[in-house]
DNA sequence: ACGTCACTGGAGAACGTTTGCCAACACTGT
DNA sequence: ACAGTGTTGGCAAACGTTCTCCAGTGACGT
């Protein structure tokens, strides 16, 4: 232990050059492929330079760079939560759609909590990002909002793009989905497949994609003379234990329905695991239907009824609306993605 | 088109202090809460500071602390996917424990291409990270170690902490679980709830973790006095796909198996998939068995068995041995956290 | 042999922040 | 009144990079 304390330094370009024995700019130059006009400097001089480099082992720091040209070459992606369903997905689009456009992703969570959410787009003021693509899940909370909208104004302001994903009622440009029609064809095709009487379970009522999926639901089901009581549409967490917690809800007359319509997969496996506490096992006397398409409950659970959400898809159009790469001069403001409904293993596009 | 082109500008430091009328130490100092002593300057100055500050909507440049004291307040986290079902876990426990000191995490995935892998690590020597965290899956692989060694011993070079999340053969300090050990109780486990002939479907060959869960539960099997013929060992990706295309290579061997053990959650709702592809379904006749607890397939799968993996807790373990919370002199190289095994419903400490 | 040209590579500035230093100032005690 | 003490806030430097200039070099045409 001779107390090392790796008191190191990065190696910095200065170092390479004074290797190379060539000034600092040159040796950015050599190692930028040229700035200038094609590539720079004398063949002897460029391996110099490019093996001086290779030898300390020179990467260029992104810190400066970014400060040099005002932004860094990254894009800024907030989610609720990382481990949600849907969320990691998500992720895994915009980190795709980013790469291939040499951009990286700095992936932020606010835990659904308005107060970190400010905080944080506060703080991504200060890292510059090209762009901020926020695929939180919006409320209808009117001062939340403008507080918000605040906020990511500040971000413009500064020069970067903001995106939404999901839908919202603020003036940004955003990839959505139909919830509402794909609701409505998923409650249709579940008549249409022998079921008479719903339960639906859904996320708090001031969110707005849960309030489109509700509406929807219940549209499609009166596009088929079928209606349901409030009493029996149950709002709570949009989670996993959100859905336990609303077929707890639901008490004795959970045996009454046919379905129970949940608007998230993963409220639907929070309800399953709740019938199963009382001693039912779906799907064998009710059916349990949900809403986002995790794959891997498909895989399960054979003949799960849900609509396909092309979460992967969203990073690709929310980068292409992010970097203005639109094509005619109106740029798009609203890219709207299909969804697919699945009905008990039957596919529907739409 | 009157081309505002957006070319707005951040807010910068010089900004605030023009507006306040201070020179942009002093602003720095004010904002940073007096560097000095205490808190810094003149109550009434103070005030025309943060005012101002608040008013441009000012926030501290990242890239310009981070050259400053030649050090980013962030850390890296490399996974291969991130919509593997663990590493979303994975991810979440580092931000957290990322958060509760002040720092951000700069996720990075290598899709399991040695290649990537490289290119990233080069590129993460210029972001300056105080730590690297390696969530990858290592392999056995000597010449692949080797190099991906060398990148790391770069990286140490520069001041950087690199930490292990899971088993390898490198030299460096790492969190990890007895893999070995829990599937050996698995197995055991599996034998004494009546079971007696095993498929065992794993990842790559190569891959440290795969294999090691594939010698414990081997081991644990023998115990009890039950081999398994290396016929029905199956080596596939360690992925949802790879459970399905090991069991469609076990053929028409299928009927003949109690359990079908998959060394990963993952894999096991592949191979489920599969079996259901044959028209078997599971728990009839054949049960499936997986690893690493995916809190969901308990939830929709009654009594599925499967270790529990601590993912959450490795961010926590991961940082403070990255960041040198070490408590005595000699600092520890290796934190192994405990596993739960969990056999139908019932649950093993270990 | 001299002016022109294309090109090469170095000097210096700039980006936004923090910090060491120092001059100015106010206050206290004698 | 004055020396001593402590505080305040500005100046300048520094971090690593890139870009704009500019002087120098050799080739070439006249």
């Amino acid at each position: 232990m001779v107390a090392d304390d790796s008191g190191s330094k990065p190696v910095t370009l200065t170092d390479v050059a004074r290797l190379a024995r060539v000034s600092v700019p040159t040796a950015s130059r050599v190692l930028n492929g040229g700035v200038r006009g094609k590539a720079s400097g004398t063949p002897e001089l460029r391996r110099r330079v490019e093996e001086a480099a290779r030898a300390l082992g020179y990467s260029v720091s992104t810190a400066a760079q970014a400060i040099k040209d005002g932004r860094a070459r990254t894009i800024a992606l907030i989610v609720s939560d990382i481990d949600d369903f849907g969320s990691a997905t998500v992720i895994a689009g915009v980190m795709h759609a980013a790469e291939e456009r040499g951009l990286s992703v700095a992936v932020r969570t606010t835990r659904d909590d308005a107060r970190r959410e400010l905080d944080l787009l506060t703080k991504l003021r200060g890292e510059r990002h090209r762009a901020i693509v926020l695929a939180t899940s919006r409320t209808t909370d009117a001062e939340r909002e403008a507080v918000l909208d605040e906020h990511l104004r500040l971000l413009q302001a500064q020069g970067a793009s903001v995106v939404l994903i999901g839908d919202s009622d603020l003036p940004y440009p955003a990839v959505t989905v139909d919830n509402r029609g794909a609701a409505a064809r998923l409650a249709v095709g579940l008549v249409d497949a022998g079921h008479r009487s719903f339960a639906v379970i859904s996320g708090p009522t001031d969110q707005v994609t849960s309030r489109d999926r509700v509406e929807g639901f219940l549209e499609g089901l009166a596009e088929r003379g079928i209606t349901v009581p409030d009493d029996d549409v149950i709002h709570a967490p949009f989670s996993r234990d959100g859905g336990f917690e609303a077929v707890q809800r639901l008490g004795d007359r959970v045996g009454g329905f046919d379905v129970i319509a949940a608007m998230s997969d993963a409220m639907a496996v929070g309800a399953i695991a709740s019938l199963r506490d009382r001693g039912i096992e779906v799907p064998n006397g009710i059916e349990v239907t949900g809403f986002d398409h995790v794959p891997m409950l498909g895989d399960v659970l054979p003949r799960f009824s849900t609509v396909e959400i092309p979460l992967e898809a969203f990073g690709e159009a929310a980068l292409s609306l992010a970097l203005d790469e639109a094509e005619g001069d109106e740029r798009p403001t609203r890219i709207a993605l299909p969804t697919e409904t699945i009905v008990k293993g039957s596919v529907y596009a739409g």
